[in-house]
DNA sequence: GCCCTATGTTAAA
DNA sequence: TTAACCTAGGGCT
């Protein structure tokens, strides 16, 4: 699925275009009826990532909560108005953009007819938004809404978000800056309680919400962190600095829409920055690291691949302390 | 066409 | 710990 970057930047474009417009939703598929009739006529009146799960507000204090899973995707289209058109989601291959095409060329007839599993679509006067294949799309009460966010930790996006809010208006400098220092608080905080890996710790969305395995994998090689040290031996200073490479290569990721977490002169010389030169670790099994003579190694940790250099994140050979 | 894979989560066993 | 779920693309036959 995409990572949490993704979602961050889902929820601004579904701001950017369809902000304040009553929206026609539907469920071509069928799957997504019942519920789609809820919110159909609606205002959008706000849209809100944290971590991988989208909130969009309706008018009528009800709240459409999607979570993309592994294979989910939107993908929209419109007339001139509809700015950044683009299909942002699960990528089919290693490699592949998240950045939006070309702008929409030659004349708007509406939405096409729907191919394929189309679980909801959304259409303004503008333009349209189709969702396929994702875990969750639900509408929920606003009570509802908060009970799902209550599950969620901390999100590393959280002052990116702030800030595009800002721009648009919304919100305090100052709100911004508590509520990211209270998140980068917290999530230290949890890690100093957990004593399960801190390669498992990170994809654990009840303690920070938004890292997948790309990031999962990268920001350890970056912080030099073995993914099997227990989480609490990691002393704060160390945790703190994990948090901020998190917070820098996630904001890199709104910007980019693609994830890039090799430092400039890490990257070999031969070939495009990305996807080639994009990654340490991930999906470079048996390559040399970037950085020393070893060899990246993978092993499958609770379902889920797990890359890291074995010598550049070495164990640890005495107890941190914190 | 069939099999595998994927930046994910949940429930059952 | 395993299976199930949702979808599309690539490589293979």
């Amino acid at each position: 699925m995409p990572e949490g970057h993704s979602v961050h930047r889902l929820a601004r474009q579904f701001d950017d275009v369809f902000g304040g417009q009553v929206l026609a939703v539907s469920s071509p598929q069928g799957r997504f009826t019942p519920a789609a009739r809820l919110i159909d006529g609606q205002q959008l009146v706000s849209s809100h990532a944290h971590g991988k799960q989208l909130f969009l507000g309706f008018g009528n204090d009800l709240v459409l909560r999607v979570h993309l899973g592994l294979y989910g995707a939107w993908s929209f289209g419109g007339d001139e108005h509809f700015s950044g058109a683009s299909s942002i989601g699960a990528p089919r291959r290693v490699g592949e953009s998240e950045q939006a095409p070309a702008a929409y060329q030659g004349q708007y007839d509406g939405p096409p007819e729907p191919v394929g599993q189309v679980r909801a679509r959304l259409v303004s006067a503008h333009g349209w938004a189709d969702l396929r294949g994702p875990t969750a799309c639900e509408v929920l009460t606003e009570v509802q809404a908060a009970t799902a966010r209550a599950k969620l930790g901390p999100d590393p996006l959280v002052a990116a978000a702030g800030a595009f809010n800002l721009a648009k208006g919304r919100g305090t400098a100052a709100d911004i800056a508590a509520a990211a220092a209270a998140a980068k608080k917290e999530f230290i905080a949890r890690l100093g309680k957990k004593k399960t890996p801190i390669g498992t710790a990170l994809m654990d969305q009840g303690l920070l919400a938004g890292v997948g395995n790309i990031y999962r994998a990268e920001t350890l090689f970056r912080c030099n962190i073995d993914p099997f040290m227990p989480s609490n031996e990691l002393s704060a200073a160390r945790a703190a600095a994990l948090w901020d490479d998190i917070v820098s290569i996630m904001n890199d990721g709104v910007r980019d829409g693609k994830i890039i977490t090799t430092r400039p002169a890490d990257r070999s010389g031969v070939g495009p920055i990305w996807p080639e030169n994009a990654y340490y670790t991930y999906q470079r099994q048996h390559q040399q690291c970037r950085l020393c003579d070893a060899g990246i190694a993978l092993m499958e940790v609770a379902g889920r691949k797990l890359y890291w250099c074995p010598g550049c994140q070495p164990k640890a050979r005495k107890r941190a302390t914190r």
